[in-house]
DNA sequence: CGCGCGCTCGGG
DNA sequence: CCGAGCGCGCGA
């Protein structure tokens, strides 16, 4: 036999089948071992055959075989087919989005553990082995036990002494490790508004296979999504349920449980190696048979898939920030039509994009007004931020806001203070001469932390000295520019000295649960205002938080770039669907610098459609997408020289097509990028605007050939940011 | 003449 | 990707 192998290498010069025999056990989709070019190296079989298309005699064999089972399942093969052609990356690399990053480096295994196994009672014991003899008894009733827990009841010695006796086997098994410390046991089934079950009727019985639930915040979406994928397990089919990482809350995973116990396998960030790999061995064996968990979630080992679901399909976390940056929803709709499955996606503030699509006939909509519990909206009010700095007003906060804070605490509510900055001050800044303290090895502005009294760099990280003077002019006036959540912090302590708070941010947020200790400490009262960044946005539910603050609901919007209105009124809509979820009528205090945005005006209406039909108006008469095609190749390298010379060749190769079809290029241009330097890396793009997406595969090419070890090329469609 | 470096090419 | 092989330039 002859198997075709992908070696575990991921550069376009070996992307090609090499052809080794092998034995009769080896099938498509196993991982090998194998001899290539003078040394050995990792292999995944994507083929078996009788014949060999290359000279028989110049074939080597397969060292090894990891899988007994294939470690990937046919799917897996031809959606890493597709994945190379779309995304124009080497098969090794599609290959291995499919396995735990674990299950390649080779470290982590299945766990084993020893068990105590009863065998006969029928052994003699010593007079004065009474150990031996309650030990005995002990595990003759149970039957097994784990062998060191037996040892901690009755001693090592006793315990080894029955193993040599005969009357206790030893058994080395495979475990499972458990990660789901969040069960709930108190499932009891909902039942489904008139709203709900319409929904799912329409998604299983729509002509498209993409359905778009639009819902406001509230309006029982996941009960959807539960029903649904219960549907489909009750037909013996799987499922995958996607959530943006950040919002897979303990809220989630306990619904999950609590319904589907151990038919969900769970993915996500905080589990271990060993975790992670019996999780996804659990879902590879059929044991588990719904997959839930963010983007990488989407290349679960499931056969025979009946439904994907996207939840909050706006959000930025589905496009991966590494090669392959492969867009989720790409993923899924290719894998939901090589199953000839329903792809749901939900969002109450759907990207323009999805939106259109819906509107257009190509996805299934489906809207949901009504919230379950009846409740209005919170009510948002405009603090106007400029009028409060006329009025000589210099803090963070509003009069409006300070009020509202005020009478939350003093009813014994809850308050969520929401500003996506962390740290003290966003910026130094020297009063005498203008200068900005600026990371050595990055081309942004440091932040001062005052926990720490140093300023950080939060594009890698790097900590400084507070500076006590200029290192420009020497002068000593060092003046705090912009407001992070330390600061908001800070004024908070001086304006409610008997309050408690709690920041919730990048540097308060560590460890595996780290996530869901605040969270809870909050749930349970423990504080009265939780101060936080966009991780406080999504997804949990405090019954008792009746206002949220926004401490600058301009910042995203004014960033140069065709999405941040989009952003803006998401943000907005998530932040303050916060407040008021159960009791009392929630409020929201927004803060600006710009009250006549008309952004701000939709958003404090919660009208998504008004925000929808203006937005694709401005988005069709300046043409942006997705009434044209943004791409970006980015260029980046330590060598300044080296990376220039790659932009040039990728830039000539594009105008290239751009000289063939010049009508398809609505703009075309070289240049720095906003930020030049990230982590000693410079950075060029080759920005473009494009009719249709007609010529991406080829510019994907064009970055592909052009991409190395000493210069990284690659394409970003639409891009979330352009720093 | 020999070696070092950079480039190209093979790897089954 | 990594290493082998080859050609060219330079120093002794």
């Amino acid at each position: 036999m002859f198997a075709k192998v992908i070696v575990d290498i991921a550069h376009s010069r070996v992307d090609r089948i090499f052809e080794y025999s092998c034995g009769d056990g080896v099938e498509a989709g196993c991982r090998v071992k194998v001899p290539f070019g003078g040394r050995i190296s990792d292999g995944f079989v994507i083929g078996v055959s009788d014949v060999s298309e290359y000279p028989s005699e110049k074939v080597k064999s397969i060292i090894k075989v990891f899988d007994e089972t294939p470690a990937l399942v046919p799917e897996c093969l031809a959606l890493s087919e597709s994945i190379s052609a779309r995304y124009a990356t080497p098969k090794a690399a599609s290959l291995r989005l499919f396995l735990p990053s674990e299950m390649r480096t080779g470290k982590v295994r299945e766990a084993y553990k020893n068990f105590a196994v009863f065998a006969t009672a029928d052994v003699a014991l010593g007079k004065s082995a009474k150990k031996q003899k309650e030990a005995l008894l002990y595990i003759s009733e149970r039957g097994e036990e784990e062998f060191s827990s037996l040892c901690a009841k009755f001693g090592r010695a006793a315990v080894n002494a029955l193993v040599a006796k005969g009357a206790v086997r030893e058994e080395r098994r495979q475990i499972q490790r458990a990660p789901a410390p969040y069960i709930s046991p108190d499932y009891q089934p909902k039942i489904l508004t008139q709203a709900q079950k319409d929904a799912i009727y329409s998604i299983e019985n729509s002509r498209q296979t993409v359905s778009l639930i639009h819902g406001v915040t509230g309006s029982g979406k996941t009960e959807i999504y539960l029903q649904v994928i219960a549907d489909v397990i009750k037909k013996g089919k799987s499922a995958i349920f996607l959530v943006p990482e950040i919002s897979l809350t303990p809220q989630m995973l306990s619904q999950l449980r609590a319904r589907f116990g151990g038919e969900a396998a769970i993915l996500h960030s905080g589990l271990s190696a060993g975790e992670r790999f019996d999780e996804w061995w659990r879902l590879r064996s059929g044991e588990a048979k719904i997959a839930v968990g963010a983007r990488s979630a989407v290349f679960a080992p499931l056969e025979n898939i009946g439904v994907i679901i996207m939840d909050e399909e706006h959000d930025s976390s589905y496009v991966s920030e590494s090669a392959p940056r492969y867009s989720t929803r790409d993923i899924a709709l290719m894998r939901a039509r090589y199953n000839g499955c329903k792809l749901i996606l939900g969002s109450a503030t759907p990207s323009v994009e999805s939106y259109l699509a819906a509107k257009e006939g190509i996805y299934n909509l489906i809207t949901l007004t009504e919230r379950i519990n009846k409740k209005p909206m919170p009510e948002i009010i405009i603090a106007d931020m400029k009028r409060e700095v006329r009025r000589g007003n210099s803090s963070a906060f509003s009069k409006a806001l300070r009020d509202e804070l005020e009478s939350t605490l003093a009813s014994g509510n809850q308050a969520i203070i929401f500003l996506n900055r962390r740290g003290y001050s966003q910026k130094v800044i020297c009063r005498d001469c203008g200068y900005v303290a600026k990371c050595a090895d990055c081309d942004v502005a440091l932040t001062y932390h005052s926990e720490e009294d140093c300023l950080k760099c939060h594009y890698c990280g790097a900590r400084y000295k507070m500076l006590s003077a200029c290192p420009e002019c020497g002068g000593r006036h060092i003046r705090y520019g912009g407001t992070g959540t330390q600061r908001v912090v800070a004024e908070l302590k001086e304006m409610f000295p008997a309050a408690r708070i709690i920041r919730m941010d990048n540097d308060t947020v560590s460890g595996k649960d780290g996530h869901y200790k605040i969270l809870s400490r909050f749930a349970a009262k423990e504080a009265d205002i939780l101060v936080g960044t966009q991780m406080i946005a999504k997804g949990h539910d405090f019954p008792s938080v009746t206002l949220v603050g926004i401490i600058d609901a301009d910042m995203s919007l004014y960033f140069s770039d065709y999405r941040s209105g989009e952003r803006t009124f998401q943000l907005i809509t998530q932040v303050a669907g916060r407040s008021g979820r159960a009791g009392e009528k929630g409020k929201v205090v927004l803060q600006t610098y710009s009250p006549e945005n008309y952004i701000l005006r939709y958003a404090v209406n919660y009208d998504y459609k008004g925000f929808f039909e203006n937005e694709v108006q401005v988005r069709k008469a300046t043409a942006f997408p997705p009434y044209s095609e943004i791409c970006r190749v980015m260029v980046t390298s330590a060598d300044d020289k080296k990376a220039l010379d790659v932009l040039k060749k990728v830039y000539f190769a594009i105008e290239d097509i751009r000289a063939r079809d010049p009508d398809e290029f609505l703009f075309l241009n070289k240049m720095h990028s906003p930020v030049k330097k990230i982590q000693g890396k410079m950075r060029y793009q080759t920005l473009m605007r494009l009719k249709s997406d007609k010529h991406l595969a080829e510019i994907y090419r064009i970055a592909a050939e052009n991409t190395g070890t000493s210069v990284l090329v690659y394409v970003e469609e639409n891009p979330a940011n352009l720093s």
